[in-house]
DNA sequence: CTAAAGGTTCAGAAATTTCTGAAACTTTAG
DNA sequence: CTAAAGTTTCAGAAATTTCTGAACCTTTAG
């Protein structure tokens, strides 16, 4: 049962921006409450040791992995840190980071060449598109990281029920005026 | 300047669900304002006919692209429809579909289980943070989507201004009270 | 200082994904 | 009905990604 979590994490991966086995290595150390070797993981996911290392130096650049030291001992034990929300937010921030700058940057670049042309003219307004909305929702996804989790909660709870609170809002804008 | 375009939007597809040459020929459909042919296309990018025809197949599944036909001409035109906001949301529905709905399916009939040792409950304890952190964020993502755009710009603009009018709503409520 | 225990690296092997192009299929003009 | 124009399919080739394991590096107990 719990094989099948880490099995299909392995294969979530992938859509999350790292491998398989990097995916699994992951899952095991979320769902293993005591810190583990990186032989213990090799010899439970069927993995050579150097690919154990080799996920966990990648694990380790995105910040999801702990190394500890038990005394007397000199191996490296592994866990995961920090409550899944803050997993979450720690995957979007690096990918951010590698993917959303970068794309953001290039299209910045196009959209500061001057047009020789009328097919390069409707490309610049349909690149702009796309970089007005990837600059708003990262933007927005930004300020609400840095939301306190309770105001986040509550924003949640309200899905669509915002509309409401955003009417009240401007009534009272009106008001003041 | 355009073709970096397309090449860096294929180097993008793979992290979004799909290869690279899909992602080279939506990008080309994107800044292409004439539908173009299946042909066209496979010039433009340097690939061949059938790989095109996939290519397309696979927008097509994705609900990205449109068929046109002229008249007196038997060859299918494509282009891309409806507003780029259009298109995130259809590829946000789309991998939901496809990839959060059966992970969070697996993640419940994990939790059915009886957990047979702590190191079990544990695991369970954890998983269930996973499919509860999941399921919030999917469906008030829906419930965005269902937002009208002028609302969805609004809540948008307020960035983690967000926090003060919750405050505010926070306060009518105990006034009525 | 030495050797044992453990960690890392990386060249090439294995697995996986993507692409090609020829054959098969579909549609329609004549 | 036939043939031309066009599209799709899919087996195998090519490209890419991932994995292994032996060589190498680092640390520390003695």
């Amino acid at each position: 049962m719990l094989e099948s979590f880490v099995f299909h994490f392995g294969e979530m991966g992938s859509r999350w921006g790292f491998n398989r086995t990097v995916g699994q290595i992951y899952a095991l150390l979320v769902i293993t409450e005591e810190p583990i070797s990186a032989n213990e993981i090799g010899e439970c996911l069927n993995i050579s040791r150097g690919n154990v290392s080799m996920g966990l130096k990648e694990l380790s650049s995105w910040q999801l992995v702990h190394t500890l030291h038990k005394p007397g001992d000199r191996k490296d034990y592994y866990h995961t840190n920090g409550s899944i929300w803050d997993m979450a937010n720690r995957v979007f921030e690096e990918r951010r980071k590698r993917e959303i700058d970068p794309t953001l940057s290039l299209l910045r670049d196009i959209l500061l060449d001057n047009p020789g042309n009328d097919a390069e003219k409707y490309a610049q307004v349909r690149i702009d598109e796309i970089y007005r909305l990837l600059e708003n929702i990262t933007q927005w996804a930004q300020s609400l990281q840095s939301l306190s989790p309770e105001k986040l909660d509550t924003l949640m709870k309200l899905g669509s029920g915002v509309g409401k609170v955003l009417d009240i809002k401007d009534k009272l804008l009106q008001k003041q005026q």
